[in-house]
This record gives C-alpha cells, sequence and structure tokens, in this order.
DNA sequence: CTATATACTTTGCGATACAAAGTATCGGGA
DNA sequence: TCCCGATACTTTGTATCGCAAAGTATATAG
C-alpha cells in the first residue's frame, strides 16, 4: 500500500516549485502566451518587483520548466520566457491535483459531516 | 486602479497561512468533519510527521482558522481540531481564487492546439 | 552632463517548513 | 518490578525561501 492510499489529504502531487503564488501566476501567463512573454510583460501581469520576478524565474528555469532567452535589443537587455515542453507538462500534471483539492474541499463543504467509519479512516 | 486590475495574475487572495502545501490537506480534511478531527486522524489522513502536524497545527491555530482543543482522555493528550467560522469563510474564499487559477490556466492550455493526445485536462 | 527611466541582478534578512530529538504516558511481557 | 515499544505530542535546529532594498548598466531627455 502507498503512502497516498492511507493519506488521501497528503497532496503530494503539489510540487513545491509550482506551488508558489508568485510562480502560478508566472506558469498561468506563459501558459496563455506560448509565443513568451518579456520581462517587463510578465512583471506587469503578475504584479511582481523587479527583484522577485528574476528570483523565481531563475528558480522556474533552473527546475528547467521555463526557457529564459537573454538577449538583447539594440543595447538594452531584453529577456523573453516561455514555458518548455516539460514544463507545460508538469503544470499541467500540477492543474490536475489542484482540481482534485478544489473538488474534494468542495464536496466536504457541500455535504454534512460523514462519521469516521464510512471513509475507511478506523479500519473498517 | 486597483494593483490587482492591472495585474491579472497576481492571484493576490492566496493567503499564504493556507497556501501551503501540508495545511490545504489540513483544511480539507477539517472541511470534511465538522465534528472535529484528532490529532492522530489529522496525521494519517495528511501524511504529516508528528512535528509538522504539531507545528501546521499552532500556525492554523494562532490565524484563528481552526479551534485546537487540547485535553485529556484518561491521562493521555487528546488534541481535537475544527474549523472555525472564519476559518471556513477564509477557506472557501481561498478556494474561490484556487479555482480561478484553474480556469485562467486552463482555458490558456485549451487555446493553444496541442498536436499531442493529452486533451481534456479538466472538467468533463 | 546631470537626471530619470528601463532592464535586470545581487544581497540581506526575516520567516518558515521540515526533520530529528525530546518529554511524558500507557500497555504489555520477562 | 523493570524494561521496551508504542502513542501523543512539543521543542529545537537547520536549511530554504520569499521579498525588499540596493546595485549595475544602458538609454533618453532636458
Amino acid at each position: 500500500m502507498s503512502k497516498t492510499d492511507s493519506a488521501p489529504f497528503s497532496y503530494e502531487g503539489l510540487d513545491r516549485v509550482i506551488h508558489e503564488k508568485a510562480r502560478l501566476g508566472l506558469l498561468t501567463s506563459l501558459m496563455a502566451h506560448p509565443k513568451g512573454l518579456a520581462f517587463a510583460d510578465l512583471k506587469q501581469l503578475c504584479g511582481l518587483t523587479d527583484g522577485n520576478l528574476s528570483r523565481h524565474l531563475a528558480v522556474l528555469q533552473e527546475a528547467g520548466l521555463v526557457d529564459v532567452t537573454k538577449g538583447y535589443e539594440g543595447n538594452r537587455p531584453h529577456t523573453t520566457c516561455r514555458l518548455t515542453k516539460t514544463g507545460r507538462r508538469r503544470f499541467l500534471d500540477y492543474l490536475a491535483v489542484l482540481e482534485r483539492l478544489v473538488r474534494d474541499a468542495a464536496k466536504a463543504a457541500g455535504r454534512e459531516a460523514p462519521p469516521l467509519g464510512r471513509l475507511g479512516i478506523l479500519s473498517t
């Protein structure tokens, strides 16, 4: 029996790299723009400071979730970011877990207290 | 104009106290059991170690989201936890934001025609 | 040729998640 | 009676991390 089976609410699929307010916004933004987004765009879309954005992008890049292209436009630095294939894949996996969580909670909110025994927590 | 208006992906509603893997599991568990759950039950349901559970419960209690009742059963300590009213409300608020995030991302994922067969990530 | 704006990176720090160790009690054996 | 392991937590230590402030560099305007 796997650990998850006995711990239905552990949500192990919630990858720490992804499960972060700022980075969730970044990934969602990038998901909506497969062609890529510029540093300044992401900054605005996600309401991040320069420093935070830089840091989060570095984390996402090191994890292989986004591809960060640093180039120059004229003499100015211009950074473009896109989701990698695995990044997209892993984000979708994460979202599936998140969706399950929302469903679990919504279901719990909807109906009243089920007795413990029914869930098989106390043996059965 | 509020900050959120210009930063549609900032997801400011993602309360740090709630937005945490372990605590999400705890809150969902407690949502499903309004009558309360014992320390040992939560530990099992969420797959947490004693130390982590203790710590997370303390955080949730300090934030006023859960009510932790420490009593004795015989001479053994026995802790029971329940969601407070505000805890329930704040968790539901959080879930609403989370739902929006999942929808945003799903929509973004859907707009792009994926040649790969991985369709219909969400919903039915 | 200062001043301000854009485009980032680096640094410093306070907070925190997690694990390991600690405290205390109970229920068996030997 | 004296261990020994299990239950029920709490405390401590550490390593990480998010965030803000400061730093670097170039471009443009007055």
